[in-house]
DNA sequence: GAATGTTATTCTATATATTGAATGAAAAGC
DNA sequence: GCTTTTCATTCAATATATAGAATAACATTC
């Protein structure tokens, strides 16, 4: 995966398009890397890779272990993080809802936000916790257009036929659905303002997702994922609850 | 302060030192910044700056407020902190011992990550649950030398007296103690291993402070917050749990 | 223990990112 | 309602970060 790498090219200002392609490397890796297995790995200049890295020390991003020469993500991404946390208004206003939604349905609730046709990031989560739940993490990345989330972003995004195609074609699914299929229940999801993926993604998993809207596109969405089997007589109700609070959330972002 | 732009001068990628500081100011004023405001605040050149961002937007790390023309930090810095957070071993080991303490003193203990004498970054925390607590937060960075944390890493970490005056004497404390009483606090901290801030730092409020070593010098430590007057009476058994388990933290760390 | 394949690192010419002035657009002031 | 100031943005010249080969240190293999 070079996708850091390759907006370098478009970029101004390349070093940081590489900066933050390592970045992301070391974060997936989790283990130390040194600098030749790093530059192979983007397809990067090893001494250019190294300058990177440096700069990148210097700023406590990086960790540098002198005696293995080995490179690994340091506590200044916290930071970071932790500033962006406290200031990101959908978070906080969605927090108590997705708090109801899982207590209510015994779901796990999550916030993310969506960039475009690319990914989205979860931002806020709630457990039920109950005995059974399915948990990701906050900061986790998912393709845009896979499970309940993409069915909204693609029914809402006003996206043409062309540009969803190769996407989808490349996702990954337990039970992948036919490109019609999909489409029908893109078109289900535009009608009804709600998306459900009933265990395509994850098998025996349902996911429902309600966009939250922000300048005539959805931004964000609410989230709630939990058994197929548990969930059914719920079902339309937990729509409802998802849709009726993306909708609220949707009023208080634009003022 | 500009402290993240002045290291652009001396790397050889000027660029991430900047996109560095970029990051940080954004986490720093919360509100979101125009261009010009930015390069102003940093001592950059505003064509050189708007590069800078649109490199950021391009990576998720920075949003772009079309309308406003205003930046300011984006989600993409969470799933950095979120794959530091999970593979980083001081953190997985301290939790526990950070969980004890804080319940068994009524305190909130923190597990803080020093980077030379710089500054201490907090990665781990633990609140008591108590009525009233000291809360900051994960990520908070604070100055190397102060509080307790501070007479740490001057009693062990090995820098001549010339370093450290000048740092020192930069420090904001509620109580200033003189240059010659922390010389003799610090000279305490190395005789006894653990180090104690009694309402210096912050009135009427105690800090206690062991280290944690790593290859010869202290990478991290361990720290325990509360109100003097209710601590008291515990402090020498504190002071006690506190050097334990930093100590046990360091054996297992450098394993 | 020598040899071979790695690795991290330094060095310099050159492609290119940065600069600072110029442009256009939008507030602010009168 | 016009002028003035402030802002984001573009552009072309130049200072400079980058690429690639060369070196040096290291580990691995025979």
């Amino acid at each position: 995966m070079k996708s850091g790498v390759d907006t370098a090219k478009a970029s101004k200002a390349p070093a940081i398009a590489r900066a933050a392609a390592v970045l992301r490397l070391l974060g997936k890796h989790g283990a130390p890397l040194g600098v030749q297995a790093i530059a192979r790995e983007l397809g990067l200049v090893p001494s250019t890779c190294l300058y990177v890295l440096r700069a990148l020390v210097a700023e406590d991003l990086v960790a540098f272990d002198a005696d293995t020469k080995r490179y690994s993500l340091d506590a200044g991404v916290l930071t970071l993080a932790r500033a962006w946390l406290r200031k990101d208004q959908f978070n906080d206003l969605a927090q108590p809802a997705l708090d109801r939604i899982a207590r209510e349905f015994g779901t796990t609730a999550m916030g993310v936000q969506v960039f475009g046709l690319d990914h989205i990031i979860v931002t806020a989560m709630s457990q039920s916790g109950q005995n059974f739940q399915l948990s990701t993490q906050v900061g986790s990345r998912f393709p845009a257009l896979v499970s309940a989330t993409g069915r909204c972003i693609a029914a809402f995004g006003g996206y043409p036929q062309s540009e969803l195609k190769p996407r989808f074609d490349q996702l990954r699914w337990d039970e992948p659905p036919s490109w019609e299929d999909w489409l029908a229940q893109v078109d289900d999801a535009r009608v009804s303002g709600v998306a459900v993926d009933a265990g395509h993604y994850l098998s025996g998993v349902t996911v429902v997702a309600a966009p939250v809207w922000k300048g005539g596109r959805p931004s964000h969405a609410l989230v709630a994922i939990g058994i197929g089997a548990a969930l059914r007589n719920e079902l339309p109700r937990l729509k409802e609850a998802l849709k009726a609070a993306a909708s609220a959330l949707s009023g208080q972002i634009a003022a």
